[in-house]
DNA sequence: TTATTATAATGGTCTAACCATTATAATACT
DNA sequence: AGTATTATAATGGTTAGACCATTATAATAA
């Protein structure tokens, strides 16, 4: 009949009046809080149990805590750090491994260049068209390019993510792409033919963006991150 | 040249420490770390310090904080609660809309029941079906059970989750149900004619799944899922 | 004008005590 | 003997006050 009374520990009681009031406006994004001092008299409670609060709000991604004169708590502007960092705590405890991220990234890259495929500006296609010709540079100059290309790669994904004016899209490739490159980069073995295959696949994908073509886009922002899923397991084996 | 040095925060360096006694195995779940005095000791730090790091640890769901007698920091086995929270701020801070989780929720249980319909196994089918009765039975006592019909759907859809077998797609639907529920439950308007149109949705889908048409049960669970979000949408608008 | 140095504000850490909660053991009651 | 009550002690939660470390800014010197 009835809900579990309210918490009555104090640091909680702080987290959330300081998070509603960043919600509700009362506090924006780069606006510094009260020193540490007054703080604690406004809330009237100790130093220690403050901070408390201010860590937990900080872990939760919601004020930055910086030092020295001028320092304090400064309100953040959420991003998606924090589900990146949750995914990666996951996929360390072991909960979830390469094949299971490597096989959601492709549908995810599908669904993403499938909606760009429909709703493009001629903007887009310009600026893919812009990476697509710094990528084509580093194959050329082969291997020893390889990050330079892997990191163009990653911008080229995330251009498409942008296109789709989602930021829930754009939150989850990030995070996919922080992670697969935070655990699994030293999986990745790509030489001057491989590079040119991820070249190609790209262009074509970009190539049915450009013609509104969703389903062949899917099926290309399929192929490709499969092909990448597939050096990776290769060099695994290969150790 | 050089990376930024290593942080000399005292409470981050025991954060680092206690993750990485987790995450290599010397702490397992369920077990209980020594008391804060103790610990301090361990560390040769002050207990505020200790406090700070393990309230962060917390605050990323590695340990749980137990008062009393036989309390103490446990181990927990890391979940999805946090992916869940931080989606739950993004939204919150007005980073991410309804239409934007809804769309994103359409693409997802479209391509979890496309994999489902390739990979179930006897014992999955006959687990819908029977949450499929249950849901029959509320639809039939009409609007009075809406709640209990909308609990059973998601159900039947962490259910054709599961049955990927891949922890993303669990945990990414989790999230997008924890956080539609929460924030968007007042939007939701379901009448028993509502809720049959809604039955025979789910009826159709555990079909398609059944017969191995991956196709037709993206497709229908796309379907479901939008009409689910308009029925969102037109309460939001009645408003 | 520029480089150096002092100042003070601010977060970071420490010590030591007491409060609040809770499982368990001791006690009293039937 | 068995059951309810009460005390005990372990543990996290909170407080108070001090001092350390970092850093932007102001004062000073070259």
């Amino acid at each position: 009949m009835f809900q579990t009374a309210k918490q009555t520990k104090v640091f909680q009681d702080v987290v959330e009046q300081i998070q509603e009031a960043i919600f509700d406006g009362r506090l924006t994004a780069g606006q510094t809080l009260p020193a540490e001092r007054e703080l604690k008299e406004m809330f009237n409670i100790s130093r220690g149990t403050l901070r408390e609060a201010l860590r937990v709000l900080e872990q939760k991604g919601l004020i930055e805590i910086k030092l020295g004169v001028g320092g304090g708590s400064v309100v953040r502007t959420v991003d998606t750090d924090q589900i990146s960092e949750s995914l990666g705590l996951l996929i360390r405890s072991q909960k979830v491994s390469l094949n299971h991220l490597a096989q959601f990234r492709e549908d995810v890259e599908g669904i993403v260049a499938a909606h760009a495929a429909k709703n493009h500006a001629a903007e887009d296609i310009r600026k893919l068209k812009y990476l697509l010709a710094k990528a084509h540079a580093c194959v050329r100059k082969g291997g020893s390019h390889r990050n330079m290309f892997i990191d163009i790669d990653k911008q080229i994904h995330m251009t498409i993510a942008q296109i789709t004016a989602n930021p829930v899209y754009i939150s989850v490739l990030h995070s996919i792409h922080d992670n697969i490159h935070r655990y699994y980069d030293r999986f990745l073995s790509m030489q001057k033919p491989e590079l040119e295959e991820n070249y190609n696949d790209l262009c074509d994908m970009v190539d049915a963006i450009e013609n509104g073509d969703d389903e062949m886009a899917r099926k290309l922002a399929q192929q490709h991150v499969k092909r990448f899923n597939q050096y990776m397991k290769k060099r695994e084996e290969e150790k």
